[in-house]
DNA sequence: ACTATACTTGACCATTTTAGTCAAGTATGT
DNA sequence: ACATACTTGACTAAAATGGTCAAGTATAGT
Protein backbone atom coordinates (compact mmCIF):
# COMPACT_ATOMS: atom_id res chain seq x y z
CA UNK A 1 0.00 0.00 0.00
CA UNK A 2 0.75 3.39 -1.01
CA UNK A 3 0.51 7.22 -1.28
CA UNK A 4 2.05 8.94 -4.18
CA UNK A 5 3.72 12.14 -4.10
CA UNK A 6 1.22 13.95 -5.67
CA UNK A 7 -1.35 13.51 -3.28
CA UNK A 8 1.12 14.71 -0.94
CA UNK A 9 2.43 18.14 -3.16
CA UNK A 10 -1.46 18.71 -3.28
CA UNK A 11 -1.72 18.76 0.32
CA UNK A 12 1.67 21.00 0.68
CA UNK A 13 0.76 23.19 -2.02
CA UNK A 14 -2.67 23.68 -0.39
CA UNK A 15 -1.28 24.13 3.23
CA UNK A 16 1.07 26.82 1.66
CA UNK A 17 -1.71 28.71 -0.61
CA UNK A 18 -3.93 28.56 2.63
CA UNK A 19 -1.23 30.86 4.43
CA UNK A 20 -0.74 33.13 2.51
CA UNK A 21 -4.11 33.45 0.26
CA UNK A 22 -5.26 36.44 2.98
CA UNK A 23 -3.40 39.28 1.18
CA UNK A 24 -3.53 37.83 -2.64
CA UNK A 25 -3.42 35.65 -4.97
CA UNK A 26 -0.81 33.45 -4.73
CA UNK A 27 1.31 32.16 -7.84
CA UNK A 28 2.14 28.58 -8.73
CA UNK A 29 5.65 29.96 -9.01
CA UNK A 30 6.01 30.89 -5.62
CA UNK A 31 4.63 28.07 -4.07
CA UNK A 32 7.05 26.45 -6.70
CA UNK A 33 10.01 28.16 -4.86
CA UNK A 34 8.97 27.43 -1.39
CA UNK A 35 8.10 24.00 -1.41
CA UNK A 36 10.54 22.82 -3.96
CA UNK A 37 7.81 21.28 -5.94
CA UNK A 38 8.28 21.39 -10.18
CA UNK A 39 6.29 24.04 -11.07
CA UNK A 40 4.69 22.01 -14.25
CA UNK A 41 3.69 19.32 -11.93
CA UNK A 42 1.99 21.98 -9.59
CA UNK A 43 0.33 22.72 -12.65
CA UNK A 44 -1.42 19.61 -13.40
CA UNK A 45 -2.34 19.80 -10.01
CA UNK A 46 -4.11 22.74 -9.60
CA UNK A 47 -5.97 22.16 -12.47
CA UNK A 48 -7.55 19.37 -10.56
CA UNK A 49 -7.89 21.20 -7.72
CA UNK A 50 -9.97 23.43 -9.60
CA UNK A 51 -12.05 21.32 -11.76
CA UNK A 52 -13.31 20.34 -7.98
CA UNK A 53 -13.59 23.43 -6.93
CA UNK A 54 -11.39 23.32 -3.96
CA UNK A 55 -9.57 26.44 -5.84
CA UNK A 56 -10.21 29.26 -7.83
CA UNK A 57 -7.56 30.72 -10.20
CA UNK A 58 -6.81 34.64 -11.23
CA UNK A 59 -5.39 34.99 -14.52
CA UNK A 60 -3.46 38.39 -14.77
CA UNK A 61 -0.42 39.96 -14.04
CA UNK A 62 -1.31 39.97 -10.35
CA UNK A 63 -3.15 35.96 -10.38
CA UNK A 64 -2.44 33.36 -8.66
CA UNK A 65 -5.03 31.17 -7.07
CA UNK A 66 -6.95 31.22 -3.69
CA UNK A 67 -8.82 28.72 -1.87
CA UNK A 68 -12.40 28.16 -2.74
CA UNK A 69 -13.47 27.74 0.55
CA UNK A 70 -12.40 28.18 4.11
CA UNK A 71 -9.33 25.89 5.33
CA UNK A 72 -11.96 24.10 7.78
CA UNK A 73 -14.44 23.18 5.01
CA UNK A 74 -11.75 21.69 3.33
CA UNK A 75 -11.17 17.81 3.89
CA UNK A 76 -8.27 15.74 3.15
CA UNK A 77 -10.73 13.36 1.48
CA UNK A 78 -12.12 16.14 -0.82
CA UNK A 79 -8.23 17.36 -1.75
CA UNK A 80 -7.30 13.36 -2.44
CA UNK A 81 -10.23 12.60 -4.67
CA UNK A 82 -9.83 15.81 -6.79
CA UNK A 83 -6.24 14.80 -7.86
CA UNK A 84 -7.50 10.92 -7.84
CA UNK A 85 -5.81 9.57 -5.00
CA UNK A 86 -8.42 6.78 -4.16
CA UNK A 87 -7.71 4.22 -1.85
CA UNK A 88 -7.81 1.13 -4.44
CA UNK A 89 -8.59 -1.84 -2.63
CA UNK A 90 -6.98 -4.34 -5.63
CA UNK A 91 -10.48 -5.79 -5.94
CA UNK A 92 -11.77 -9.40 -7.80
CA UNK A 93 -13.20 -8.59 -10.88
CA UNK A 94 -16.31 -7.51 -11.21
CA UNK A 95 -17.55 -8.11 -14.43
CA UNK A 96 -17.91 -12.00 -14.48
CA UNK A 97 -21.32 -13.67 -13.29
CA UNK A 98 -19.72 -15.44 -11.10
CA UNK A 99 -17.45 -14.97 -7.64
CA UNK A 100 -14.62 -13.26 -7.39
CA UNK A 101 -11.62 -14.41 -9.53
CA UNK A 102 -14.44 -16.88 -11.46
CA UNK A 103 -15.10 -18.88 -8.56
CA UNK A 104 -18.38 -20.00 -7.33
CA UNK A 105 -18.16 -18.25 -4.08
CA UNK A 106 -17.24 -14.71 -2.79
CA UNK A 107 -13.60 -14.53 -2.04
CA UNK A 108 -12.73 -14.18 1.55
CA UNK A 109 -10.96 -10.68 1.26
CA UNK A 110 -13.97 -9.14 0.03
CA UNK A 111 -15.53 -7.17 3.07
CA UNK A 112 -12.47 -6.66 4.38
CA UNK A 113 -10.72 -4.28 2.02
CA UNK A 114 -14.21 -1.83 1.82
CA UNK A 115 -13.21 -2.25 5.70
CA UNK A 116 -10.54 -1.45 5.17
CA UNK A 117 -11.29 1.47 3.15
CA UNK A 118 -13.93 2.52 5.64
CA UNK A 119 -11.56 2.86 8.48
CA UNK A 120 -9.26 4.87 6.42
CA UNK A 121 -11.58 6.83 5.08
CA UNK A 122 -12.43 7.80 8.04
CA UNK A 123 -9.01 9.51 8.73
CA UNK A 124 -9.62 11.26 5.60
CA UNK A 125 -12.86 12.73 6.19
CA UNK A 126 -11.74 13.86 10.08
CA UNK A 127 -8.72 16.16 9.09
CA UNK A 128 -9.29 19.18 7.32
CA UNK A 129 -6.83 22.10 6.03
CA UNK A 130 -6.96 24.05 8.48
CA UNK A 131 -6.06 21.06 11.08
CA UNK A 132 -2.82 20.84 9.01
CA UNK A 133 -2.59 24.54 9.24
CA UNK A 134 -2.74 24.73 12.44
CA UNK A 135 0.16 21.89 13.03
CA UNK A 136 2.40 23.63 10.38
CA UNK A 137 2.99 26.40 12.52
CA UNK A 138 3.71 24.52 15.71
CA UNK A 139 6.36 22.85 13.80
CA UNK A 140 8.38 26.06 11.92
CA UNK A 141 11.99 25.85 13.29
CA UNK B 1 -2.85 5.03 -2.35
CA UNK B 2 -3.37 1.59 -2.97
CA UNK B 3 -2.85 -2.56 -1.33
CA UNK B 4 -1.06 -4.99 -4.46
CA UNK B 5 -2.77 -8.05 -4.63
CA UNK B 6 0.76 -9.69 -3.61
CA UNK B 7 -1.24 -8.85 0.19
CA UNK B 8 -4.64 -10.29 -0.75
CA UNK B 9 -3.28 -12.97 -2.18
CA UNK B 10 -1.40 -13.91 0.83
CA UNK B 11 -4.49 -12.95 2.87
CA UNK B 12 -6.91 -15.46 0.83
CA UNK B 13 -4.46 -18.42 0.57
CA UNK B 14 -3.72 -18.38 4.22
CA UNK B 15 -7.54 -18.22 5.00
CA UNK B 16 -8.29 -21.29 2.82
CA UNK B 17 -5.06 -22.95 4.58
CA UNK B 18 -6.99 -22.76 7.94
CA UNK B 19 -9.98 -23.81 7.08
CA UNK B 20 -8.33 -27.49 5.26
CA UNK B 21 -5.27 -27.36 7.83
CA UNK B 22 -6.75 -29.27 10.50
CA UNK B 23 -6.36 -32.42 8.88
CA UNK B 24 -3.62 -32.62 6.58
CA UNK B 25 -0.53 -30.15 5.01
CA UNK B 26 -2.45 -28.26 2.29
CA UNK B 27 -0.02 -28.34 -0.89
CA UNK B 28 -0.02 -24.99 -2.85
CA UNK B 29 -1.31 -26.97 -5.69
CA UNK B 30 -4.83 -27.32 -4.13
CA UNK B 31 -4.85 -23.52 -2.76
CA UNK B 32 -4.06 -22.43 -6.87
CA UNK B 33 -6.39 -24.60 -7.91
CA UNK B 34 -8.87 -23.31 -5.57
CA UNK B 35 -7.85 -19.86 -5.00
CA UNK B 36 -7.11 -19.18 -9.07
CA UNK B 37 -3.41 -17.84 -8.16
CA UNK B 38 -0.54 -18.97 -9.82
CA UNK B 39 1.24 -21.85 -8.62
CA UNK B 40 4.63 -19.77 -9.18
CA UNK B 41 3.27 -16.82 -7.25
CA UNK B 42 2.07 -18.73 -4.33
CA UNK B 43 5.39 -20.49 -3.72
CA UNK B 44 7.27 -16.93 -3.89
CA UNK B 45 4.32 -15.83 -0.99
CA UNK B 46 4.85 -18.77 1.10
CA UNK B 47 8.79 -18.33 0.85
CA UNK B 48 8.03 -15.43 2.73
CA UNK B 49 5.90 -16.41 4.94
CA UNK B 50 7.73 -19.27 5.92
CA UNK B 51 10.31 -16.99 6.90
CA UNK B 52 8.05 -14.75 9.16
CA UNK B 53 7.02 -18.23 10.78
CA UNK B 54 3.77 -17.75 9.59
CA UNK B 55 3.68 -21.21 8.10
CA UNK B 56 5.91 -24.37 8.27
CA UNK B 57 6.51 -26.54 5.49
CA UNK B 58 6.54 -30.23 4.99
CA UNK B 59 8.14 -31.82 2.66
CA UNK B 60 7.64 -35.22 1.10
CA UNK B 61 4.68 -37.19 -1.00
CA UNK B 62 1.83 -35.86 1.22
CA UNK B 63 3.43 -32.72 2.03
CA UNK B 64 2.53 -28.99 1.95
CA UNK B 65 2.32 -26.35 4.12
CA UNK B 66 0.60 -26.06 8.08
CA UNK B 67 0.09 -22.71 9.93
CA UNK B 68 2.91 -22.14 12.28
CA UNK B 69 -0.08 -20.50 14.97
CA UNK B 70 -3.62 -20.60 15.58
CA UNK B 71 -5.56 -18.67 13.42
CA UNK B 72 -6.73 -16.23 16.00
CA UNK B 73 -2.95 -15.50 16.91
CA UNK B 74 -2.25 -14.96 13.96
CA UNK B 75 -2.80 -10.88 12.93
CA UNK B 76 -3.20 -9.54 9.26
CA UNK B 77 -0.17 -7.09 10.21
CA UNK B 78 2.13 -9.80 10.94
CA UNK B 79 0.82 -10.87 6.95
CA UNK B 80 0.80 -7.67 5.50
CA UNK B 81 4.44 -7.72 7.10
CA UNK B 82 5.83 -10.83 5.94
CA UNK B 83 4.99 -10.49 2.53
CA UNK B 84 6.50 -6.84 2.52
CA UNK B 85 3.09 -4.93 2.21
CA UNK B 86 3.55 -1.98 3.79
CA UNK B 87 2.18 1.43 4.32
CA UNK B 88 4.41 3.58 2.57
CA UNK B 89 4.23 6.90 3.30
CA UNK B 90 6.38 8.35 0.48
CA UNK B 91 8.74 10.48 2.51
CA UNK B 92 10.60 13.44 2.69
CA UNK B 93 14.43 12.74 1.90
CA UNK B 94 15.47 12.11 5.54
CA UNK B 95 19.49 12.09 4.45
CA UNK B 96 19.79 15.77 4.26
CA UNK B 97 20.72 17.86 7.53
CA UNK B 98 18.40 20.16 6.57
CA UNK B 99 14.41 19.70 6.61
CA UNK B 100 12.02 17.97 4.31
CA UNK B 101 12.78 18.73 0.42
CA UNK B 102 16.10 20.58 1.26
CA UNK B 103 13.87 23.36 2.67
CA UNK B 104 14.70 25.01 6.44
CA UNK B 105 11.23 23.96 7.69
CA UNK B 106 9.56 20.18 8.81
CA UNK B 107 6.98 19.89 5.74
CA UNK B 108 3.75 20.80 6.65
CA UNK B 109 2.52 16.60 5.74
CA UNK B 110 5.60 14.89 7.94
CA UNK B 111 2.86 14.14 10.79
CA UNK B 112 0.06 13.31 9.21
CA UNK B 113 1.74 10.59 7.40
CA UNK B 114 2.58 9.54 10.21
CA UNK B 115 -0.66 9.41 12.15
CA UNK B 116 -2.47 8.09 8.98
CA UNK B 117 0.29 5.03 9.51
CA UNK B 118 -0.73 4.36 13.06
CA UNK B 119 -4.58 4.54 11.99
CA UNK B 120 -4.29 1.94 9.15
CA UNK B 121 -2.10 0.08 11.53
CA UNK B 122 -4.39 -0.52 14.55
CA UNK B 123 -6.74 -1.85 11.90
CA UNK B 124 -4.43 -4.61 10.65
CA UNK B 125 -3.33 -5.13 14.06
CA UNK B 126 -6.88 -5.91 15.32
CA UNK B 127 -7.79 -8.44 12.55
CA UNK B 128 -6.63 -11.58 13.11
CA UNK B 129 -7.30 -15.07 10.46
CA UNK B 130 -9.86 -16.07 12.72
CA UNK B 131 -11.72 -13.58 12.01
CA UNK B 132 -11.82 -13.48 8.33
CA UNK B 133 -12.20 -17.26 8.62
CA UNK B 134 -15.62 -16.85 10.02
CA UNK B 135 -16.88 -14.27 8.13
CA UNK B 136 -15.13 -16.11 4.88
CA UNK B 137 -17.83 -19.35 5.94
CA UNK B 138 -20.63 -16.73 6.33
CA UNK B 139 -20.54 -15.83 2.98
CA UNK B 140 -19.89 -18.85 0.84
CA UNK B 141 -22.78 -19.61 -1.52
C1' DA C 1 17.18 -47.62 -3.90
C1' DC C 2 13.89 -45.31 -6.74
C1' DT C 3 10.74 -42.10 -7.91
C1' DA C 4 6.89 -39.08 -7.67
C1' DT C 5 5.58 -35.30 -5.19
C1' DA C 6 6.38 -31.04 -3.19
C1' DC C 7 9.15 -27.39 -1.50
C1' DT C 8 13.23 -23.83 -2.76
C1' DT C 9 15.77 -20.44 -5.05
C1' DG C 10 16.85 -17.07 -8.20
C1' DA C 11 16.85 -14.98 -12.60
C1' DC C 12 14.00 -12.84 -15.81
C1' DC C 13 10.29 -9.94 -18.06
C1' DA C 14 5.94 -7.43 -19.86
C1' DT C 15 2.84 -4.09 -18.37
C1' DT C 16 1.33 -0.31 -15.73
C1' DT C 17 1.95 3.55 -12.82
C1' DT C 18 4.54 7.47 -11.29
C1' DA C 19 6.48 11.64 -11.51
C1' DG C 20 7.50 14.36 -13.98
C1' DT C 21 9.09 17.43 -18.73
C1' DC C 22 8.13 20.00 -22.96
C1' DA C 23 5.64 22.81 -25.98
C1' DA C 24 2.25 25.72 -27.50
C1' DG C 25 -1.05 28.05 -26.44
C1' DT C 26 -5.06 31.65 -24.01
C1' DA C 27 -6.53 35.29 -20.86
C1' DT C 28 -5.98 39.61 -18.40
C1' DG C 29 -4.24 43.54 -15.59
C1' DT C 30 -1.49 47.69 -16.23
C1' DA D 1 1.03 46.06 -26.32
C1' DC D 2 3.14 43.12 -23.27
C1' DA D 3 4.49 40.71 -19.26
C1' DT D 4 2.64 37.65 -16.23
C1' DA D 5 0.08 33.77 -15.17
C1' DC D 6 -3.14 30.20 -16.12
C1' DT D 7 -4.42 26.06 -19.58
C1' DT D 8 -4.03 22.03 -22.18
C1' DG D 9 -2.17 18.02 -23.97
C1' DA D 10 1.39 15.12 -25.63
C1' DC D 11 5.35 12.76 -24.30
C1' DT D 12 8.79 9.95 -21.39
C1' DA D 13 12.38 7.80 -18.08
C1' DA D 14 12.37 5.10 -14.16
C1' DA D 15 10.30 2.25 -10.78
C1' DA D 16 6.91 -0.95 -9.11
C1' DT D 17 3.85 -4.73 -10.01
C1' DG D 18 2.52 -9.17 -11.08
C1' DG D 19 3.85 -12.43 -12.61
C1' DT D 20 6.79 -16.62 -15.58
C1' DC D 21 10.63 -19.88 -16.29
C1' DA D 22 14.20 -22.91 -15.09
C1' DA D 23 16.80 -25.70 -12.29
C1' DG D 24 17.27 -27.43 -8.58
C1' DT D 25 16.78 -30.11 -3.31
C1' DA D 26 14.38 -32.97 0.16
C1' DT D 27 11.52 -36.69 1.63
C1' DA D 28 7.63 -40.26 1.95
C1' DG D 29 6.14 -44.23 0.20
C1' DT D 30 6.97 -48.56 -2.42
Amino acid sequence: MKLTSKGRYAVMALVDLARFDSINPVSLRDISLRQGISLDYLEQIFSKLKKDQIVKSIRGTQGGYVLSKKPNEIKLTNIFHAVDEKVKTVQCKKDSKKGCNGKATKCVTHNLWDELENHINSFFEKKSLEDLLKSSTENRI
